[in-house]
DNA sequence: ATTAGTTGCGCAATCGGTTGCGCAAACGAT
DNA sequence: ATCGTTTGCGCAACCGATTGCGCAACTAAT
């Protein structure tokens, strides 16, 4: 009859046992015969008795639950995290349970939470772009549950993060475009109440200083709705008749860009050199191939759940700032321009 | 102290209450006063009272955890489903576990076994490319948990499905390239093992068939991995100088195949008209922006979340074939040819 | 034959809540 | 003053599994 578990007592029942030592059989406890353990796993086949999770979390402190809160699903880095997150999840018999903030702070909250309600024996969380502080995570300090920030973190000394280093990747960004000749670029970035956004601007800017190169602020885009970029890129290239380059912050807004540059006929490299932060798969299908500094979201996802694991298994509460390096995969989207870098 | 939770009893303890004069209180059980309520709100609060989900659903034969099961994430369809889903679901007061059967059946098997473990209230599945039966799905229907299968699914009978017509989307697609004059097109199509990939091959060879349209073998794709594509591509084009249109199946498809076409420098749709099956994002951002049959995975995702929280809740074990439609979006990569489609 | 040790299993408590029922005190009605 | 009703709360069972401990029965050693 569907709903209606079988549960030990039924096995113990039809065998003239006692509950604990059918529990005991099926676990392989030593104190149990061969032939009793036999004969109950047969029963238990027979039967298709289905353990009760719920039932033996009780008494464990753990669950193998493992919270994940993301702001959103956005195309290309998230779902590649999540799979990579899974991947080691699973591999350590924990389950992966995903939820989605919407960016809502109220949502994030709510989840966390929600996150100790169902004794999560660790939570994974990408910040919300309207989280501003964790004092909504203290709960699950409070009971002990540990938490790893990645990738949209804000500046914290009490929670361990897995993230790239924002602003040195900005920098090797626009570095990368300077030694190539190219002194008039224009940077897109993200939502600047973002800590990533602000930092990767932060470094591009300051590689500009560095190498003495001048970088106005109309060189700058930022990009809170996809939808204002199209209007945004076409001002920068009225103001900037020199512009030779382009650098994008994510692969949404390198394949915005990229459509928006292919709509108006701007020849790439030819015309305009293109580089991106990516996590690699939309550069190779964009043409030309596009150069970038690969973040992957797969290894970013993989090393945080064995960090995370590592945290529990070790009921550590160490912290730990984890920067994952960026690699640079050149494809031919950047020219060397071969007249020299005019400074001022 | 960490990991001690506070449970029911401290508080109870606290006050010189039951336990369960504590646990009607903050249920708000009418047999409670308002003046004990109160002050046992106030004391949850300040211990910082976290009820205990395992506990308190041992006895309740519901979990509130939907599962979901996909074969992998790919870039397009799937996380936008998962997006669909979770909205749902969350607004359902449900969570989601998300398990990923690396397309293989001996994982589809342990982790559908793994969600009557965890009493799973449903489970939502994406068929591995591995899966050509489905008895493993029988232990499901034994304990009373609801399944649906959705998007990748095999002929079957007992359970419910939530699809899209994919024999008939194909032959949409065909029909509406032959209609504007491409009496020589190639479909570009995944691997033949899965059913949705033969569906929508069939449809369009039957539409070619109906219209008096030959159509070579040589016209037709099956790519099972990704980088044959190029080869397979180039040999379609040299077989077929008049080769006028190209219709994929998959977001993945179209964008390697747009790769492909730009690099080998094929104006598009002036030479080469394409067509897509597509959830919409890739050819907004491809250029030119590519006219396709919308099939949403944010819009399935909702859909079958719905559909599977009523059968839970109404403990229905309803079957249905849910067909969603596919919408056309025009967006001028497909050219209408003058010269009257030559009939045999 | 008595003792010591091993083997195989059951009793009862426990995890943290929920719920049916009972019961005392307070209340109103006659 | 008596009876019936309502109010507010506690007792104890229960959900399904795990586990420390105890206890027979059997074996082996002296």
């Amino acid at each position: 009859m569907p709903g209606t578990r079988v549960t030990l007592k039924d096995i113990a029942k039809r065998l003239g046992l006692s509950m604990p030592t059918v529990s005991r059989a099926l676990a392989d406890h030593p104190d149990i015969s061969a032939a009793t353990k036999e004969r109950v796993r047969e029963v238990a086949q027979a039967l298709h008795y289905i353990p009760n999770y719920r039932a033996r979390y009780l008494r464990a402190k753990h669950s193998r639950l493992i919270a994940l809160i993301v702001p959103e699903m956005n195309t290309f880095f998230v779902p590649a995290m999540i799979a990579g997150i899974n991947r080691v999840v699973q591999q350590n018999d924990y389950s992966l349970i995903v939820f989605q903030s919407d960016n809502s702070i109220v949502q994030e909250r709510r989840l966390v939470e929600y996150c100790t309600h169902l004794s999560a024996d660790g939570v994974l969380i990408v910040l919300s772009s309207e989280t501003s502080d964790l004092a909504h995570l203290e709960t699950l300090r409070e009971v002990g549950i540990p938490v790893v920030l990645l990738d949209k973190t804000i500046e914290t000394t009490r929670h361990s993060t897995v993230t790239i280093d924002d602003q040195e990747v900005g920098r090797e960004a626009a570095n990368y475009l300077i030694e190539r000749g190219h002194t008039r670029s224009v940077g897109i970035f993200g939502d600047q109440r973002q800590r990533i956004s602000s930092l990767r601007l932060k470094g591009f800017k300051r590689a500009h200083a560095e190498q003495g190169i001048p970088l106005a602020e109309s060189q700058v885009l930022r990009i809170t709705m996809l939808d204002e970029l199209g209007e945004q890129l076409e001002q920068a290239f009225a103001r900037h008749p020199d512009l030779t380059a382009i650098f994008t912050m994510t692969d949404e807004l390198l394949v915005f860009t990229h459509h928006l540059l292919m709509r108006r006929g701007t020849r790439i490299p030819e015309e305009v050199s293109l580089l991106a932060i990516s996590d690699g798969l939309a550069p190779t299908f964009l043409h030309p191939n596009v150069t970038h500094l690969r973040h992957s979201g797969g290894e970013v996802g993989e090393r945080t759940a064995h960090f995370l694991i590592g945290l529990i298994e070790h009921n550590s509460d160490a912290m730990m700032d984890v920067r994952i390096r960026t690699t640079l995969v050149e494809l031919g989207s950047v020219t060397t321009r071969t007249q020299r870098p005019a400074r001022r």
